[in-house]
DNA sequence: TTGAAATTCAAACGCTCGTTTGAAGCGAAA
DNA sequence: TTTCGCTTCAAACGAGCGTTTGAATTTCAA
């Protein structure tokens, strides 16, 4: 009997603890971000011991980066982000794809919508888990905001304007996805729903394009 | 011998700690936002015990309002950023002196750089003290980015797009304040001085005004 | 100088957090 | 059925936080 046939055959409960532990992560970091969202609501959510997380993770950073590998391999998949499809359009075309696809969690509730959200936290104050982990793997979906600015910049244009660029247009979805729940109370009271969705991407692609000064 | 005797009386020794904690809480609150802020840190650079907070201010909460208070009176004062002074200028004008008083902390370590930092910090998620004290006595900065964008913005527009335009612009400098140190590591190595500070100023004001289609 | 009020101080309280512990439960091989 | 290793569990640990406590100290009018 090798540690192989021992790992067989425990597996079924140990990934069905597993699994429900990284679900109930990525709903709960979702919502509060790393720091925010405690160890104790995660293994509550997951019907858990709070314990499991130690045991199958080695703490929560470690499930934090099963959470952000999943993250990434289920973004890499989806098409509606792919670097190619980006290339495949007009620059105008690339831009708007871009917002609208990362303003979507503000209407989605959906698994790609929360690995979204997540990386509009990690956006703000990244923690120390995260920056580890986008140095051992840097998710492609960050190249996305430097690609799609680089249609627009001139070939010679300096490496810091694009860094200045693509931070700009970056933060600008993230920070709507983010701050939602915010948004939607006094004094701003922004819900959203499809429609006013619509209006955000129209608001911010004619921005982003055009700016303030042309309408 | 009154109240009002006694605290007279007191006022040397109160109002010197009083100084010297409010003097550290804005540091402290300007590097690490509210949340980030302990107790322990404020009054150990005040040179002060702990239990000073409370008992001159009767909490973390007071003391930040403090800081909040010295904050809005010292804004309002400021002849940068003063509403007359905005509509003074032209649009493109006033858009440009708004992105650069609100850049300055990036190179600026005075009194006005450390209260935007502060302001900075509040604008990715508002502490309830911040919420409770702007219901109190909204600070006349907040009026400025939506001064600014109506500038440019129809007469007609609805206000779901003032909001989203004053939310666009007026976050556009405040990333750059709060994660000033973030920026200055890898992989973005973005240090400011005066000269990046006037560059990242011509960025933000030609893609706010003319957009990325327009260089 | 005296006495009461104001202020300072070290220590501890109560809470939440991530983590650790050691016993109990469980399933499959012997 | 017994045994052994993997998994679960309730409980506690230790650290950090804001806050409270009660005694010591300072201050100053009387």
């Amino acid at each position: 009997m090798s540690n192989l046939d021992q790992a067989r055959v425990a597996s079924r409960s140990t990934e069905t603890t597993r699994a429900a532990l990284i679900k109930a992560a990525t709903s709960v970091f979702a919502e509060y971000g790393y720091d925010g969202g405690s160890v104790r609501l995660i293994t509550q959510r997951a019907m858990a011991n709070q314990a499991a997380v130690n045991y199958h993770f080695g703490g929560k950073d470690g499930l934090y980066r099963e959470v952000l590998i999943a993250a990434t391999k289920t973004l890499e998949q989806s098409s509606f982000l792919c670097p190619e499809e980006l290339d495949a359009r007009s620059p105008e075309e690339a831009l708007r794809l871009y917002l609208r696809q990362f303003l979507l969690p503000l209407v989605k509730r959906d698994r790609v919508s929360m690995y979204l959200r997540i990386f509009a936290w990690e956006s703000v104050r990244p923690s120390e888990a995260f920056n580890a982990f986008i140095v051992a793997s840097p998710p492609r979906i960050f190249q996305l905001a430097e690609r799609v600015v680089k249609r627009f910049l001139p070939e010679e244009a300096p490496a810091e304007t694009v860094t200045f660029a693509t931070l700009w247009l970056a933060h600008q979805p993230m920070f709507f996805v983010r701050d939602a729940e915010r948004l939607a109370r006094a004094p701003f009271a922004l819900k959203f729903d499809e429609s006013s969705l619509e209006r955000l991407v129209d608001t911010l692609a004619s921005f982003s394009l055009r700016g303030l000064g042309n309408p």
